[in-house]
DNA sequence: GAACCTTTGAAGGTG
DNA sequence: CACCTTCAAAGGTTC
């Protein structure tokens, strides 16, 4: 697969998580749907990575083994009742699997776009454009293309050439129909969900289409250029500058969009700014030196950030500058007053976000999904059931991201060479403003005696029972898990639950249970903490305080597993069928936020905590 | 109107 | 090396 030489961040995985990956790899075929579920999530999640990287000449093997879908999980706020409310009224959706109809292809929903006049299309009509998989350099791409519809099964897009998916209304699984046909129109009737990778695919259609575009997307015209634009959801930025060779069309997003019909794929703009996404990643040398040698600098002079049509490129942020034009001042410029400005100007150097991760390219896809689903605004809540979601996701569907994310952050390092993360550090760029530092959570500072993570819980020589972020090196699971508690961390719990972490170490009984009563007492104070007290009322607190987790968990866990620490630590035999019905069964840890998406959560109702009410 | 909230992941800095 | 901090998106909420 194509590498950028790269720097060493690229790898998004640490040995560790590679061998860890590989192991599972070799024995995921032979390992139980049981088993597989016990994984560690953050080890899995890890080896996405690889996997996407690697997975190319393998077969999915994972496909078998495909998760149960989401299962739905409750929250301790307003964000649960909503949900319930929303999931009553909606079948739960939301917390099935999410359909990835276009997983191997980008599908460019054009509802949003704003190059689309409403009359365009049906209100649920949308269109998706086609791209190929990232991982598809030009050269390799036909060829890829031709072997990978071969094999149907390979993990690799590389075997979606040219589809088009069909999603009808009312269908909210994976009974989306995708075609392999090539360079049909990309329509695709969608009920209300913002596909997948929305926010990826929207740089550039020339390939999508060519020579046959929709006709709907013909009639769209740039209000201010007149030039002819396609449909470019607007919100769904490219994190990249826009070509101006590709005037109103979006280029892809990531380099892996193959030209087709002989087009150049990325040219460069006649900016000097380079094409968001040089081919495929793989970008050869030559594509390499042109722009390195195009751009220099890590920064790009402001006008880049605009695209010829005059939309901002959302990667490149031009701090403020209410455009006091230049000319509007050009009379009154006196050395001195240009000194100022040129510092002016060096300030103004548009600010280059950072490439997004993958969780943050799931979460721009899916938010307008979610908030279809759940009717609710608010992006914290969103994003708490973002997170859940994002756990329970399948390797499958996350490798996806972890790939873009890998793509995104390759592509940025060859936009931007100087840049540095740091670059975007409060007061490092001219419109940044510090952030105010969060205040602890009650509780959070207080609580020194109790160790947070499993280093200092069990020690370096006990790193078997960590659980598995932090042998990552990543954030303690468990930690959170005590912390959010409440009921378990609707944020722990949820996934942890969906994907249970660190099998190993919370199947350990020892740890577990040691740890479990660490959690217990850690519950009750943490439980409230999620939330800055402000958000809380005194009665709500009370409500929340209140909440039966503790004895639905205990009852749950009664019958279920004693010992086993509640989060994540399923009884790997438990994983498999507490998956789809073990909701019940695990849900007690997230008993607080269980919520009637599920069935059996019915119960558990009383524990829908809080709404904004009383304040 | 800026900061916060909330999530995960990546990256940089610090000791 | 371990840990901490910041930022990325997003939009309602808070200050």
């Amino acid at each position: 697969m194509p590498q950028l030489n790269g720097g060493g961040g690229d790898d998004l995985g640490a040995n560790d998580e590679m061998i860890s990956f590989k192991d599972e790899g070799e024995q995921e075929d032979k390992i139980s749907e049981n088993s597989s579920a016990e994984r560690d999530l953050a080890d899995v999640k890890s080896s996405l990575v690889n996997e996407s990287e690697t997975n190319q000449n393998s077969s999915s093997d994972s496909e078998a083994e495909r998760r149960p879908p989401p299962r739905s999980e409750s929250f301790r706020d307003k964000t649960r009742e909503s949900l319930e409310e929303a999931a009553k009224r909606q079948d739960g959706g939301l917390f099935k699997s999410p359909p990835y109809p276009g997983y191997p292809f980008i599908m460019i929903p054009d509802l949003t776009s704003p190059y689309l006049p409403n009359g365009s299309l049906s209100p649920t009509a949308r269109t998706y454009l086609q791209m190929k998989w990232p991982l598809l350099d030009v050269q390799a791409g036909s060829l890829q293309s031709r072997q990978a519809l071969k094999d149907a099964r390979s993990p690799s897009p590389a075997h979606i050439v040219g589809p088009f998916c069909l999603e009808f209304p009312g269908q909210t699984d994976l009974s989306l129909h995708q075609f392999h046909l090539s360079n049909k129109v990309p329509v695709v009737q969608h009920p209300h969900h913002v596909h997948p990778l929305t926010p990826l695919i929207t740089y550039s259609n020339e390939h999508f289409t060519p020579g046959n575009p929709p006709p709907h997307l013909q009639a769209d015209v740039d209000p201010k250029t007149g030039i002819p634009r396609p449909p470019h959801p607007s919100d769904i930025s490219p994190y990249y500058p826009l070509s101006p060779g590709t005037v109103g069309q979006i280029p892809h997003p990531l380099g892996w969009l193959v030209p087709q019909q002989g087009q150049p794929v990325y040219p460069i703009t006649t900016g000097g700014f380079r094409h968001p996404y040089p081919t495929a990643l793989t970008v050869n040398a030559s594509m390499s030196s042109l722009l390195s040698s195009r751009f220099p600098h890590h920064m790009v002079p402001p006008h880049h950030s605009l695209h010829t049509t005059g939309i901002p490129h959302p990667a490149i942020v031009t701090p403020n500058v209410k455009q006091e034009s230049s000319h509007s001042d050009i009379g009154s410029l006196s050395s001195k007053h240009q000194d100022a400005k040129k510092e002016e100007e060096k300030k103004k150097q548009p600010h280059i976000k950072k490439p997004l991760n993958a969780f943050m390219l799931y979460m721009k896809e899916m938010r307008a999904k979610v908030v279809a689903e759940c009717t609710l605004k608010e992006s914290a809540a969103i994003n708490q059931i973002l997170g859940r979601r994002w756990h329970a996701l399948s390797r499958e569907e996350q490798a996806k991201y972890y790939e873009l994310a890998r793509k995104e952050r390759q592509l940025h390092m060859q936009l931007y060479p100087g840049w540095s993360a740091r670059d975007n550090y409060a007061g490092n760029y001219q419109g940044k403003k510090k952030k105010r530092k969060r205040e602890k959570q009650a509780g959070e500072g207080n609580d020194l005696s109790a160790p947070k993570k499993c280093r200092a819980r069990f020690g370096l020589d006990q790193q078997n029972n960590w659980c598995g972020p932090c042998r990552r090196k990543k954030k303690c699971i468990r930690y959170i898990q005590g912390e959010g508690s409440c009921a378990s961390p609707p944020s722990s719990d949820g996934s942890l639950l969906e994907s249970p972490p660190s099998s190993p170490s919370m199947v350990s009984p020892s740890p577990s249970s040691k740890e479990s009563k660490s959690q217990t007492e850690q519950m009750q104070p943490l439980s409230l903490t999620m939330k800055p007290p402000p958000l809380l009322s005194s009665s709500q607190h009370q409500h929340i305080s209140m909440a039966p987790p503790l004895a639905l968990l205990d009852n749950s866990r009664a019958g279920k597993t004693s010992g086993s620490a509640h989060n994540g630590s399923l009884d790997p035999s438990d994983v498999s069928s507490s998956r789809p019905t073990g909701s019940t069964s695990s849900r007690p840890t997230s008993a607080c936020h269980s919520h009637s998406l599920l069935p059996s959560s019915a119960t558990m109702q009383p524990l829908s905590l809080v709404t904004k009410s009383i304040d």
